[in-house]
Parts: structure tokens; sequence; C-alpha cells
DNA sequence: AATGTCAAGATTGCATACGATTTGCCCAAA
DNA sequence: TTTGGGCAAATCGTATGCAATCTTGACATT
């Protein structure tokens, strides 16, 4: 099996390309194959792969790999390699758990510091999800999961604290991971109005309101979800899970 | 400089020295060093000197400071070498906001799992708590500091959802840190009554209350720090910080 | 005295080599 | 046919070597 087909090698753009660490150019690209679900959950990802197909070492295919398990979106087992995660359900169910506890404190701190351009931004951005939203086929389908990520992550880039900012960012994406592996196809379209009535609370300065609903929207996300007992698949998440 | 002495090596107890990962090990190794303030914020880090105290090679030293420079405890520059953290107020300030944020849910999430057993180790720990809170000295003062934020990771780790607890692990890291840097030495003693009042609201089921105790306890803690615009020490710090 | 230039030393970034561990296959024996 | 053992392949874990980059100190120049 080649994974190479499904990684785009290009994902950063030329001036992020710092003439830095390329690990993190590794890390990013592997980042969005994995959230879009070019990489399936399972799928294995070996060091001298990663290596070559970025042409570079082991060593910088290796750092990549461990800022990835780091954040939770690989798992490495000694001796035989990373994989990406597969999260459980009971994974996802604390995934949401904590961002019904972080988002509504970060929705509460946006709203102090919010500008027009910022407002201007956010349309831009909802504007581009629904246009996904009315496409069909898979491509777009995950287009539409990542823009509504983004959503989630301009906010806590605008509320302003860089350590929220960081979890933010892992629990989106682990959240993308859980949405594509047990969401409901037809349901996620909601979102979207749910993300304009917080970005008009907001707007109108209306914090209180702006949290509420973002707690009801995280709730839809999650409500979305089968997060039942696995079906087949494995007895050993069976085992290891109780 | 040398700083051999101020590294236990042998910090991680024998069981933990699973087979497995020794970058783990010293990663641990390191981390409780900086926290306990025995390697002062700047400190380099240099990966001969890490690899050589603990034996191992610079890849293997290396990846436990990766590590670190992923949850904030230290920081890298590229071709210099790595540095222990030296947090600014401001990202005092949003580390402490973090935690009101997260604690509150988290003594929620204890208070419906917590059982007489955790009740019971609580306990013990407070009692180790006010052990040092009666000696005097600078090694007492820092076994304090550790403890008092083992309590908060001891209610992370019952209220069950290892992604808080992961949060959590690294905010108090951080906390230690800013602590020891801003912290006026005389107050942190009402810590321990109010950990105390927590224990107590949880026991008696009162989540309500405990949560309400523990965001006073933040405050009281944050209240205690010195976050003054940073006297003297640096232009340079003036400049980069804005 | 202050500043600019340059070379030596130190440290990281990266690649590669080797050893250890695991996995999977093949084949023999029941 | 099934089970068990052993060997080969693959993969990771680690050490080390080389090149690139940065710092530092000395020295010359203004």
């Amino acid at each position: 099996m080649n994974i190479s087909e499904k990684i785009n090698l290009t994902d950063t753009t030329p001036e992020e390309r710092s003439p830095e660490d390329r690990s993190m150019a590794i890390r990013e690209s592997l980042r969005n194959a994995i959230i879009d679900r070019r990489l399936a959950p399972g799928t294995k990802l070996s060091e001298s792969e990663v290596g070559s197909l970025f042409d570079v070492s082991r060593t910088v295919a290796r750092a990549a790999l461990q800022m990835l398990a780091f954040e939770g979106l690989v798992k490495t087992e000694r001796n035989r390699g990373a994989f990406v995660s597969n999260p459980s359900p009971e994974e996802a169910r604390q995934i949401f758990a904590s961002r019904r506890l972080i988002e509504p404190g970060i929705v509460a701190a946006a709203v102090e510091r919010i500008t027009p351009e910022d407002i201007a931004e956010f349309r831009r951005q909802l504007n581009e999800e629904e246009r996904y939203m009315n496409e069909r086929g898979p491509a777009a389908r995950r287009a539409e999961i990542k823009a509504s990520g983004d959503f989630h992550l301009m906010l806590a880039s605008v509320a302003g604290n860089v350590i929220l900012q960081r979890f933010m960012d892992e629990l989106v994406a682990r959240s993308s991971l859980v949405i594509a592996l047990y969401g409901r196809s037809g349901v996620s379209s909601c979102g979207h109005s749910e993300h304009t009535a917080v970005l008009d609370a907001l707007e109108k300065g209306d914090g209180e309101r702006a949290a509420k609903l973002m707690i009801h929207h995280i709730d839809h996300i999650e409500a979305d979800l089968d997060l039942q007992v696995k079906q087949g698949l494995g007895l050993k998440d069976a085992l290891s899970l109780g």
C-alpha cells in the first residue's frame, strides 16, 4: 500500500517553507492529510516511508511523527510504527467535553477583543463554508469540515490567549477526525447557520448569548455523531477500553 | 556553568523506568528540575550536555527537549539551543486565565466520580502539603509548590478526562514556573486551606460550591503574583514583548 | 574609545549506520 | 489439516559523523 498519492506535498505555502525545521512542514502536511481524512485512521506511517516521501531522512520524519503523537493525531507503538489515530467513542466524548468547557470561555474573551476587521474576515470565512456546503461530493464535505474547524480556530485566535489557542488547535484537529469517523452524513450542514448566529451575537457584543449559542452548537455537533459501542471492527478495542 | 548537580538523575521510580523510551524518563527528570526551580529560567540545556548527563546520545536528549518545548517549559532557538522558559507576565496571565476556564469544569466532573478512596488519598496529600508548609527554607517551599500542584493534578485525574488531564499537566507545570518567578514569598501558604475547603465541598457532593472555591483559589494564586511590567532586567525583553 | 571585520570554536540540523525487537512466513510434525 | 518452532524481513531505537550556522573574541580601523 502506498500512501504517497494521499499526501499533498505542497500543502505549505512557499513563504511558510521557512529555512527552518522541515519537520514542521511535514507535520503540517500530515496533519492536513489526517484531518481531511485523506489518510484514514489506522493507516501506518512508517518513518522511512514518510521520510522518502518528503525526501528527508528518518530523523526529521521521526520528529514530525513525534509531534503528531503528542497532539494525539497518531499513536505510536514501540518497535512497530506510527498509525493514524482511531479515536474511540470515549475519546470522542472527552474531546467534546473539553470543547464545551473551553469554547464558551474563548467566546467570552473574543467578544472583548473582536474588531470590525475580524468580523469582516469571519464573514468571508462563513461564505467559504457556505460554498462548500452547497457542493456535493466527499471532497466538498472534507473541505466543509475543515472550514468549519477553521471558524473555531479563528475565534480562538481573536480571543488572544495563545495557550487556549493551542489547545483548540489540538481539539479541532481531533474533532475533525472524530466527525469523519462517527459523523452521520447529512446533518453537519446545520453547523453553518449556528456559526453565523454566534458571529451575529459577537458583533452585537452579546457575549452571554454567543457563549450559549456556542455550547448549543457543540452539543449539536456531538449529537450528530454515532458514538455507540463500535460495531464489529475491534475486539482489541473492546478489550482495551472495557 | 555545570547543571549536573541541579538534576536528580534518579527522579523516576525504578518501575517507571520502563524498558521504553529513555527520552521520556529524561523529560520527567528535567521537568521536575524545572518546576522545582532547580533549573532557573534561562538556563541553557544543550543537547550534548543533557546527553552526557544522562549517558545517552544527543538523539535521545534532543527528543526529550523537543517534548519539553512542546509543553512550553523550554524554548528552543534555531542553531542556538534549548533554554528553560522565562514566561512573561502576559504568558502568566494567559496561563491562569486558562486554568480559570478549565478547573471549574474539572471540579464539576470530579464531584460525580470521586470515591471515598480518592478522598482518603487527597487527605494524605493535604497532610503532606501541610508538613512542607510548616517547614522553612527554599527546599520546603519548592516542595510545597510541587505538592500544591499535585493536588490539582490529582483532581484532574479523578475527573477522568485524559485530554483535560494533559492540559492541566502542562498548565500546572507552567504555573509552577510562574509562581517561582513572580510569587511574593509569604502568601502561598493560604493555598492549603483553600485546597481543604475544595475537598470538603467535594466530599459533601456540592459541586457548585467546590467550583466556586476553586475559582477563588486560582484568583488568589494569581493575585499573589507580581505581574507588573518586568522592572529593569531587559530592554531586550521590553522590545520582544511589546 | 568605539566600531567594523574576520577567524576560531561551539552547537545544532541532518543523514546514515548498526543493533534490537517484532512480525509474518514457511515448513515440519502431530 | 492444524499446530508449533524457527528463520528472514521489516521497522524502530540509538549512536555517531559531517556540514551549516551562530557566537565570541581578537584585531584592525576610524
